[in-house]
DNA sequence: TGACAAATGGAGATGGCCTCCATATTTTCG
DNA sequence: CGAAAATATGGAGGCCATCTCCATTTGTCA
């Protein structure tokens, strides 16, 4: 997928230096007050550069997502090795509710300029979701999950939290609805499926 | 709010003129293939005509917006005043949907065009709220609805209905959540609230 | 009906997006 | 190592969508 080819090491350090300068403008809010070929200048390229890179807007987006996914997919994969199952879910879901808070401005920009019929978004849509499923997965075997739920549901959460971000207490809001996922997750004795 | 200045007669059929094929466009998703200018020719007025009623393409997404968040508040008060409150409730809900469904490039259109910081899009949402807030209560007061939810959970599922509709059974889930909703507010015998 | 106000439309200025290519840098190979 | 081939660079300039401006038309009011 993603074995093109090797680009010279010129070309790779280029690369780098936009995606970056793309995270942190997107984060602060100010790419679209930003003319494109102002943004090449921004991060030190010429404006041919920057377009034989990334052809528009969406493709630059598109880039920093792909990278946001890696490393939420990573970290993901780091806690189940280290931590048991059920921990390593709560705690992953409560990084990510972090995580959006603390890069609203990215969230934005990146929903934004992806809303638009984003093939990427899907990907990466089915990465996150396979590293939820795993970190489930996990925790059914430890038998610390209930085993009939299955990870889609925690997706629609996910998603659900990450568009209402301007809810006027959206924190909380969202605090809850993990507290809600994971209470309800959890393995335990009730009516209609007693263990 | 909306008290500005009684337009002149032929200024007001052209924006009707203009608001009206903006919906047919987006609704056809063909709106981000389009020239701003040629819209206006599509719509048979000039481009300064355009230009003076809608500066932007956000503009125009946001009076098409308001529309229909009108049009929807409408059809919740008109059930409300011919139905049972429960069934009022439902049907509404389902509506919406349906609405949903047959409108998607509309939905998507809109999404993109107000991603960023619309005021407008606060606005019809609490527009919204505020009319199944009505909804509910009338159920409430039936006592066919419990009274411990507000209508913001039910928002909550709408938002995520509508902002998943890439996925590939969209239909089925849906109505799924739906379905969920309407009985999880179903006023009834349980272990925690004994009616 | 006349006079004033409001609205129109489209020609043309503006300025952002993107291409193109002469030059510079990296890699490969003798 | 040095030269040739391959790859990448940057920014000047063309192109075209966006938006403004105003001479003309249309509606309103007395």
């Amino acid at each position: 997928m993603t074995a093109d080819k090797p680009l010279r090491a010129d070309a790779q350090r280029n690369r780098d230096v936009l995606i970056a300068k793309a995270r942190e403008v997107f984060d602060a809010g100010d790419f679209f007050d930003l003319r494109f070929d102002d943004f090449a200048r921004l991060a030190g390229v010429g404006t041919g550069t920057l377009y034989r890179h990334f052809p528009t807007r969406e493709a630059l987006a598109e880039a920093v997502y792909h990278g946001e996914v890696a490393a939420l997919c990573d970290r993901a994969r780091r806690l189940q090795a280290t931590l048991p199952a059920a921990e390593a879910l709560a705690t992953f879901l409560r990084g990510m509710v972090d995580h959006i808070a603390a890069h609203e401005g990215l969230a934005r920009t990146l929903a934004t300029l992806m809303a638009d019929r984003s093939g990427a978004r899907a990907e990466g849509g089915r990465a996150l979701e396979r590293a939820v499923t795993d970190l489930l997965a996990a925790a059914v075997r430890d038998g610390t999950v209930r085993d009939d739920v299955d990870a889609g549901a925690v997706m629609m959460a996910l998603h659900g939290i990450s568009a209402a971000h301007d809810r006027p207490d959206w924190r909380a809001e969202a605090d809850g609805v993990i507290t809600l996922v994971l209470d309800g997750l959890r393995r335990r004795r009730d009516w209609s499926n007693p263990v």
